[in-house]
RNA sequence: GGGUCGUUAGCUCAGCUGGUAGAGCAGCGGACUUUUAAUCCGUUGGUCGGGAGUUCGAUCCUCCCACGGCCUACCA
């Protein structure tokens, strides 16, 4: 590769020009990208070990440590200069001078920028302001930066800039670190949470012949060898239930699924969901379940069960409140009694008043879900679960023994949003069919985001599915919620923006 | 998709009623051997998001476009 073809075709700012020149003089002088520099210590490690050790010991007993990281801050001061270096850990500070480190030595580094990856090797010291740092003996630059850092006080604050280059949000700003780091803590205890309770994890296609699990909108594409429409997945459902009629009875995915709607600050186009399916349990136990986690998760994470979220403080110590959607309505609406939430014409004109468009032939449960999530849904701030949802909107879900018009389903919803969703599974071929159908002919009635009827699935069923309780728990919300969030863009890494230019 | 606010130096931001742009950080030069957003002195750097219009004159007013934030709709 040579230098000319690497340069940008736009005016190259006189910063980025500067540092060019110095990568040229440093190509000139050897290998400008050298890899022989080993590290054997970490920031954090360092402080964790020797922040509390008294100066007199250090100097005393020497300890050569070796660092390298980004240098975040550099303090000329004559001959002697502090650095901070940033590396996965955190940060640690050089002490670089001429006649320790050397005159050569020194009179190059003053000459590197902010940006550069360096690897320094040198002793422990605590300096008079009580900072633990290296006393550095040689010092070497491993990766020449060409383009300058955000300002080092303020940090990189513009959010397109945030999002379209994570990577200098990640290096300038410590909020964006933590929140990521926690991100993974955080999937990382779902995982612990559910092998420990000897659930299997899987991964299943997220390219579907034939999309199914959620009512949503999916990304169509295509196969060319098999010349065949594929879809990316809107949910895995209908494949974990699969493997539960395969016999793997205790199942979960933690996976991404994609669905073609709005972008908002609470959707992107790839999700991050959990799912998990338990034979021969039903959706009590996955309320008690989901609670039992939600608190294991805070603890491990935050360190209590109490979490603030955009002001509000919530704690997830106590019961979660298990509503049906007619009392959860009447709850958090007083305005609003029994004998209206059961009479169709009020529901029917109440919903005129508020512009919800609803089909007419929508059944008293339906118009009750379409009030809820216009006027209640946002003011569940402490945990809650939603129960009793229509058979009409819950087209896998198993009916209520004493009542088949409503489901064995639940949402649970914490700072007004919806955080995760489960049911006893409909395990009735026959009855699935009859749904599928039903989906099939709504889809063709212009429902763009009405299920295909999915004959393998039904074929699978009839197999025979064990009674068998499942939910879902959109992990990018509670990753939200857990650090303190406003929008989804914030946990996840590289959000969809638009195209630049 | 609709509404609304925004886009000024590499970054963080000022810029009055329309008179062609400033600061801090970063950079460059200088002083300084325990600083830590180091300090002090000097200094480079701008197609004011793009295009068109109004005007003697536009960063500023009008329109169009691009991108972004927020609200809203569908959804998790």
């Amino acid at each position: 590769m040579s230098e000319q073809e690497d340069k940008p075709q736009q005016d190259i700012n006189q910063i980025i020009e500067k540092r060019r020149a110095k990568l040229a003089a440093l190509r000139l002088a050897g290998n400008a990208f050298p890899n022989d520099f080993r590290r054997n210590d970490l920031a954090s490690d360092l402080h964790k070990k020797y922040d509390e050790q008294s100066n007199d010991i250090l100097e005393a007993n020497p300890i050569i440590v070796r660092v390298a990281g980004r240098m975040m801050l550099k303090r000329i001061m004559g001959k002697a200069s502090f650095a901070t270096i940033q590396d996965m850990s955190g940060h640690i500070q050089l002490y670089v001078t001429n006649d320790i480190t050397g005159e050569s030595t020194y009179a190059t580094f003053k000459h590197y920028d902010l940006g550069d990856i360096l690897g320094a090797q040198g002793t422990l010291f605590i300096t008079r302001t009580g900072e633990l740092s290296v006393r550095v003996t040689s010092l070497r630059l491993l990766t020449k930066s060409l383009r300058p850092l955000p300002e080092k006080f303020h940090g990189l604050t513009d959010r397109e800039q945030k999002y379209r280059q994570r990577y200098l949000d990640l290096i300038a700003n410590e909020d964006t670190r933590k929140v990521f780091v926690a991100r993974s803590k955080i999937i990382q205890s779902i995982r612990d949470f559910f092998v420990t309770r000897g659930y299997l994890e899987v991964e299943t296609p997220m390219m579907h012949p034939i999309p199914g699990g959620a009512a949503a909108r999916p990304f169509a594409t295509h196969h060319n060898a098999l010349d065949m429409d594929l879809y990316l997945r809107i949910a895995p459902e209908l494949y974990l239930k699969r493997l539960v009629v395969g016999g793997m009875e205790k199942v979960f995915e933690i996976n991404r699924s994609f669905r073609n709607e709005g972008i908002s600050i609470r959707h992107n186009p790839e999700f991050t969901m959990l799912e998990f399916y338990e034979a021969y349990q039903d959706h009590t136990y996955l309320m008690d379940l989901t609670e039992t986690m939600l608190r294991e998760i805070a603890v491990k994470i935050l360190g209590t069960t109490k979490i603030s979220y955009q002001g509000h403080e919530i704690d997830l110590a106590y019961p979660f409140l298990r509503l049906s959607i007619n009392k959860a309505i009447q709850k958090f609406q007083p305005e609003y009694t029994d004998v209206q939430l059961n009479d169709r014409t009020f529901l029917i004109n109440k919903l005129r008043s508020l512009n919800i468009i609803h089909k007419p032939e929508e059944g008293i449960g339906g118009l009750q879900l379409y009030l809820f999530s216009e006027t209640t849904e946002h003011l569940l701030i402490d945990p809650i679960f939603i129960i009793d949802y229509p058979t009409d909107v819950s087209p896998l879900a198993r009916r209520n023994d004493n009542n088949p018009e409503i489901t064995d389903r639940f949402e649970l919803y914490i700072a007004g949003r919806e955080i995760a969703n489960g049911f006893s599974e409909l395990n009735d071929p026959e009855d699935q069919a009859v749904r599928f159908l039903e989906q099939a002919h709504a889809k063709e009635a212009g429902d763009t985001e009405a299920t295909h009827y999915d004959a393998d699935y039904i074929r699978a069923l009839e197999h025979g599915l064990p009674p068998t309780a499942g939910e879902g728990i959109g992990i990018d919300r509670l990753v939200m919620l857990l650090t303190d969030s406003p929008s989804i863009r914030d946990v996840i890494l590289f959000p969809q923006l638009r195209q630049e230019n």
